[in-house]
DNA sequence: CAGAATCCAACACGATACTG
DNA sequence: CAGTATCGTGTTGGATTCTG
């Protein structure tokens, strides 16, 4: 990742949410914030690779990671305002996918 | 490519413009069809990866290969309707992302 | 010119085990 | 619970060469 320049907005936007997981960690923390275990269940994920795209997404200031001091230990996922932002942004190709791709492999 | 399941309209619709030069394609096909050596000069792509990508985008109804039967050979690369449709969908995108990471990065 | 073939490297991802 | 450590694998992309 970050491997030079962009040549447009689009590949910049990629670049963010082009990890295998990442739409899918966006889609569900779209509606509330997850913890670990919540995540790695509904996104299906291993633990090391959920982890290593979770920490990008919030390197990228897309999630943010909320530590609860607690035993046995606590942590929260959920998005940031440009997090907000993004899944907007998403919005319009989530609409071209679920028309575009999911309505003709479901035609089959 | 095309593991199974989808959870949503978007990881089907990332499905679609995962490859890492597709969404390059897309955006230098917008304005005008272009031949195969243009498009290598300007995604920067080898040959052969260029190729795959643009037969995955053909098998996907996102570009049209036209073939003119003329010596030297000569093929033009363009966007099909639903290729159009997707740029319209992903521009949002793009302009999150000139935004959002173009600026920033600019910004230091 | 537009690509196919071949070989190779990188890295993302996966499986499993272990820890604070 | 929320990860890290380690190792293994497979797909993706890159470099080069060849061809109709």
């Amino acid at each position: 990742m970050r491997p030079g320049a962009y040549h447009c907005g689009i590949d910049a936007a990629m670049d963010v949410i082009g990890g295998k997981w990442k739409v899918l960690i966006l889609w569900a923390l779209e509606d509330r914030p997850h913890r670990f275990g919540e995540l790695r269940r509904e996104v299906g994920a291993t633990e090391k690779v959920l982890a290593a795209q979770l920490r990008e997404l919030e390197v990228d200031g897309i999630v943010h990671r909320r530590v609860f001091d607690e035993v046995p230990p606590h942590v929260e996922y959920s998005l940031t305002e440009l997090g907000v932002s993004l899944n907007e942004a998403l919005a319009p190709l989530g609409e071209w996918g679920r028309r575009n791709v999911l309505a003709v492999k479901a035609a089959g």
